[in-house]
RNA sequence: GUGGGAGUAGCUCAAUCGGUAGAGCUCCGGUCUGUGGCACCGGCUGUUGCGGGUUCAAGUCCCGUCUCCCACCCCA
C-alpha cells in the first residue's frame, strides 16, 4: 500500500471543516485591519532562503527540501529550487520584484503549506500550514513605528480571543538592530569563551554558530552560568529602546497582557528590534502557537531597497489543535434526504434537488433502489432533519411527502412550497 | 540527527510456554417490496506495517527496515 510520505497526513471530513471555520475567521480579521492577501510560489530559488533566512540557520542548513530543476536546452542552465519553508522570504522578494513601495505600506497576509525536513512530532509536520502576515514598506509609510508592532499584536489577540482560544501567554522581546546587536554578540561571545567548556554539549555548539540561542538553553546546571551573562537589554541603542518601550505602552493601552522575556530569541537571521512568541499549554513540547518579529534588514538583504517590516507565522495545525471546538459543531448539515421510490422515480428527485438547492437547501440524495427503511436510516444517522419521498403518488399529485426525522411527523407540502418548508425547521 | 514507546479487521482491543488469528462496536443483507431508530437472524473485512532469519510450526523469538506517538534538538 502506498501510504502518505513521512510527516504528511490528510486532512478529512470533517476536520477540513473545522480548518475552513478557522480560516474564515482569519480572513474575517485580517479584512477589519485591512490585510490582503499575497500567493506566492510553493517552490523559490535555493538562494531565496539561503540570503533570507540564514545560512546558519537550522532551516537552511539542514531541514530544506532542495533539488536541481535541469535546463531542458543547452542554452537553459540548471537551478537550485527548494520547497519554502517559511513564507516572510517569498513575501520580501514578492515586494522587490513587484516593486511594491509604490503602493506605501503594504498589508499583506497568506495562508498556505510550508515544507521542512524535521522528525515528526505532536504539532510537527513536514509539510505543515502557516497563516502570516507582513507589514512591510518604506520608512515614510510608517512601516518601521512601534504602531505597526502593537496593531499586529493586538490583532492576534482579537484573532485568538475570537476563534475562543483561551490561556494563551504573549511573550515578548526586543532583540537590537544591525548598529547595536553587534556590540552584544561580541560581548557575549567575549563572556561564553571561558564557560563554554563547562557547558552542555548543545550550548558549546550554539556558542560558536548562534551565540543568541544559548539563551534559550534548558539545562540546569547551565542556568547560572545564562544568569551571569550580558543581557541584550543592556546593549539596545537609545533608537532601539525607545521602539521596544512605545511598543509596550500601546499595548497596555489597549490592554493586550504581554510579559517581557529577555530570553526570548528567534530562529531566523533576519529578526530586529520586536520579537514576540504566543505560546499556549495544551500543545506538549511544541507550545507555540505563533510567532514573529520585525525584520528591518530584510529586503536590503535581498537586494532590494530599505524597507523596514514587521510579520508573524501562525502554526495552523497548532491553532486549530487549540481550539475547544469539535469539528462536528461548525460542520452544517444536510437539510433534507430526497428518498426516490420506484423504478424511474431517480428523475424526479433529480428535478427536486434542483430545485430545491436553487434555494441554498442542502441536499442529499438516495437511489430509487433503496427501500425506504434505508432511506430513514441513511437520514438519521447524518442527522439529516427531513427526509422527502419522491414517490409515483407524489410525482402524481404535485404534493410530496415531508417526514421530520426527530419528531417523526410527517405532511404532504406542495412542490411549489418545499423550500421554504424545509428552510424554515 | 539522538533517545524511549507502539504497529493485529473500518475503529477499540484480545490471543497462555512458539501450536488452527478472535471479540465488541461499525458496516452490509434479511425478517420488513411505501415508513427508520429497537429486536432477532445471517454475513463481510486480515500478506498480524514490510522484508529476511531461527523452527516441524512465528502475531509471539532474532536481525533489518518503514510509519506513528512522546521527548531532545529546532521551530510555527
Amino acid at each position: 500500500m502506498i501510504k502518505a510520505p513521512r510527516g504528511t497526513r490528510d486532512l478529512l471530513p470533517p476536520d477540513t471543516a473545522l480548518w475552513n471555520f478557522v480560516e474564515a475567521a482569519v480572513r474575517d480579521v485580517f479584512r477589519i485591519y485591512n490585510f490582503h492577501e499575497i500567493r506566492t510560489p510553493i517552490f523559490e530559488s535555493t538562494e531565496l532562503f539561503a540570503r533570507g533566512v540564514g545560512e546558519e540557520t537550522d532551516i537552511v542548513s539542514k531541514e530544506m527540501y532542495t533539488w536541481e530543476d535541469k535546463g531542458r536546452a543547452e542554452s537553459d542552465k540548471s537551478q537550485m529550487l527548494t520547497l519554502r519553508p517559511e513564507n516572510t522570504a517569498g513575501v520580501v522578494r514578492a515586494y522587490i520584484e513587484n516593486k511594491l513601495w509604490d503602493r506605501g505600506l503594504n498589508k499583506l497576509f497568506y495562508i498556505g503549506p510550508q515544507f521542512r525536513r524535521e522528525r515528526p512530532q505532536k504539532g510537527r509536520y513536514r509539510q505543515f500550514y502557516q497563516i502570516g502576515a507582513e507589514v512591510i514598506g518604506p520608512a515614510p509609510s510608517g512601516s518601521e513605528s512601534p504602531a505597526r508592532d502593537a496593531e499586529v499584536l493586538e490583532m492576534l489577540a482579537t484573532l485568538l480571543d475570537r476563534l475562543g482560544i483561551t490561556g494563551w501567554t504573549l511573550e515578548l522581546n526586543s532583540v537590537g538592530c544591525k548598529d547595536c546587536r553587534p556590540a552584544f554578540n561580541e560581548a557575549l561571545r567575549k563572556a561564553l569563551e571561558p564557560v563554554t567548556a563547562t557547558m552542555c554539549a548543545d550550548c558549546q555548539r550554539r556558542a560558536v554558530t548562534n551565540p543568541l540561542r544559548v539563551f534559550d538553553c534548558k539545562v540546569p546546571a547551565d542556568q547560572p552560568i545564562i544568569e551571569k551573562l550580558p543581557r541584550l537589554s543592556e546593549f539596545l541603542d537609545d533608537a532601539c529602546r525607545k521602539n521596544f518601550v512605545d511598543v509596550q505602552e500601546i499595548l497596555t493601552a489597549v490592554e493586550i497582557p504581554f510579559t517581557v522575556n529577555d530570553r526570548l530569541v528567534r530562529g531566523l537571521d533576519y529578526y530586529t528590534r520586536t520579537a514576540f512568541e504566543f505560546t499556549h499549554g495544551a500543545l506538549g513540547a511544541q507550545n507555540a502557537i505563533l510567532g514573529g518579529g520585525r525584520y528591518d534588514g530584510l529586503s536590503e538583504a535581498l537586494g532590494g531597497p530599505p524597507a523596514p517590516g514587521i510579520g508573524f507565522a501562525i502554526g495552523e495545525d497548532r491553532l486549530v489543535m487549540s481550539l475547544t471546538q469539535s469539528a462536528e459543531s461548525v460542520l452544517r448539515k444536510p437539510d433534507v434526504y430526497i428518498a426516490p421510490l420506484g423504478v424511474g422515480m431517480n428523475r424526479e428527485a433529480a428535478r427536486l434537488a434542483r430545485e430545491l438547492r436553487r434555494h441554498d437547501v442542502i441536499v442529499e440524495l438516495g437511489d430509487e433502489s433503496f427501500r425506504l427503511k434505508k432511506a430513514f436510516e441513511t437520514a438519521s444517522k447524518a442527522s439529516i432533519r427531513y427526509v422527502l419521498i419522491a414517490g409515483e403518488n407524489e410525482a402524481q399529485s404535485g404534493a410530496f411527502t415531508l417526514k421530520n426525522i426527530e419528531s417523526g411527523e410527517q405532511i404532504s407540502v406542495a412542490r411549489a412550497e418545499l423550500a421554504e418548508r424545509i428552510r424554515k425547521r
